[in-house]
DNA sequence: TCTGGGGTCCTAGGACCC
DNA sequence: TCTGGGGTCCTAGGACCC
């Protein structure tokens, strides 16, 4: 028993259907009808990125291609997305939340994790977060589910359960009747796939997940296997770290086309613009990069990723251009282009940049003042007939 | 006439070094 | 005659999430 778990108070929060939620608060007219939210919406390419529940009454879903959508609902209001304006609302929700406590874990734009074990609380907790959205409704106009639980695993999925405007408990003691009769596919972190092959060893529920054989388990999913089985009986020991979202893994953008292409000209353009934006990117979270990846969708779908690494840091528009079009040039196979993305990875801070090229030529002149010494010890020795050819020399 | 765009983490093979 | 084993880095692909 690991006291210092059992004690810990964790919340997850989700916003409901967030961009159209933030689409009806800046405009009320738009509140009870079924709206999506979609990319590309004058182009036959665009998907639903997410709808009220209005238009999922009508078997909308995110992810479906907008003519199936409209199909389905042919009074449906569609909006292109407004980042700008939910990033903003973002930010003020997760101020918001840091009123409570400094504890807050932004994990994506809609949704992060509160550690409240050490709030001290006048009411009871039930209370407490009535209260958080209540505040989120009142002050955002924004619906959220909430879930509370002695961990972070628990705290996702009993937020999961009751949409919209929830609040659920998860207890330890709830496990065996509340998370194990569900399907292993609702569970945080096993997807489609993950989820046909535990089918397959007659693994359907996270009962079954969490009483399986751990070889068994290693054998279908690797390491993945032992930790959703740990999760599965409800031990989670990631902490909330409020600091996980300024660490940068990578940074990147993607386009699809507006049709598919062989055009070399469509095809830089579309590479400009995406290094153009990755660049910005970049020099607002003040880091460089020393290793750049393209991504080539084919009319088929295929999907082919190519990188490179250099000494060299990267940050200019120029510069990643120039490495994107290298990279493109050298593995297209000819056919037609759908989807052309640009990524940096491998991201230090700019200002550990310098100190770390600094280390590296001070090393590197250390290394060359150490052979001369070592030349000139061997010439002394064997006389002048010992001639040094330096890089310049050779060929 | 189907499937966007932003990410994270893991795996597996090959190169290279000791 | 036939050849180890550990470690790290790089690259490409895949699963998963929102």
């Amino acid at each position: 028993m690991n006291k210092s778990d059992n004690a810990k108070i964790i919340l997850h929060i989700d916003m409901n259907s967030f961009y159209a939620s933030v689409e009806m608060a800046k405009d009320p007219t738009l509140m009870g009808k079924p709206l999506a939210i979609a990319g590309n919406v004058e182009e036959r390419r665009g998907i639903i990125v997410t709808c009220s529940y209005e238009a999922r009454a009508k078997g909308v879903k995110a992810t479906m291609p907008l003519w199936q959508a409209r199909r389905l609902c042919p009074q449906l209001i569609v909006l292109p997305p407004n980042m700008k304006i939910y990033r903003n609302v973002s930010e003020k929700m997760f101020e918001l939340l840091r009123t409570y406590t400094p504890l807050v874990e932004p994990v994506s734009i809609d949704e992060g994790y509160l550690d409240i074990t050490d709030v001290d609380i006048k009411t009871s907790y039930l209370q407490f977060v009535k209260q958080i959205q209540n505040d989120i409704l009142d002050q955002l106009k924004l619906p959220s589910s909430i879930g509370i639980a002695p961990n972070k695993f628990l705290a996702k999925m009993a937020s999961d359960m009751k949409k919209p405007l929830g609040i659920t408990i998860l207890r330890k003691r709830d496990i065996p009747s509340i998370l194990w009769p569900m399907e292993v596919g609702e569970m945080h972190g096993v997807g489609k796939k993950s989820a046909e092959k535990l089918n397959k060893h007659s693994i359907l529920t996270i009962g079954d997940l969490a009483k399986a054989d751990d070889i068994l388990l290693e054998g279908v999913l690797g390491i993945n296997g032992k930790r959703m089985k740990e999760r599965a009986n409800g031990n989670d020991h990631r902490p909330v770290d409020p600091e996980a979202a300024n660490q940068w893994q990578s940074i990147g953008n993607s386009t699809t086309l507006r049709a598919d292409t062989v055009n070399m000209v469509t095809i830089q353009n579309a590479f400009k613009r995406l290094c153009a934006s990755v660049s910005l990117r970049m020099k607002r979270k003040r880091v460089v990069s020393s290793t750049i990846q393209i991504t080539i969708r084919y009319k088929n779908r295929k999907t082919v990723t190519r990188s490179l690494t250099e000494e060299k840091t990267l940050e200019s528009e120029e510069e990643i251009y120039h490495k994107a079009l290298f990279l493109f040039e050298k593995h297209w196979t000819g056919e037609p282009v759908r989807l052309l993305g640009v990524a940096v990875q491998k991201l230090i801070e700019k200002s550990e940049a310098y100190k770390q090229l600094e280390l590296f030529t001070n090393e590197k002149e250390e290394k060359v003042n150490q052979f001369h010494e070592t030349l000139s010890e061997l010439q002394r020795k064997f006389g002048e007939h010992i001639i040094y050819k330096g890089k310049g020399h050779e060929k």
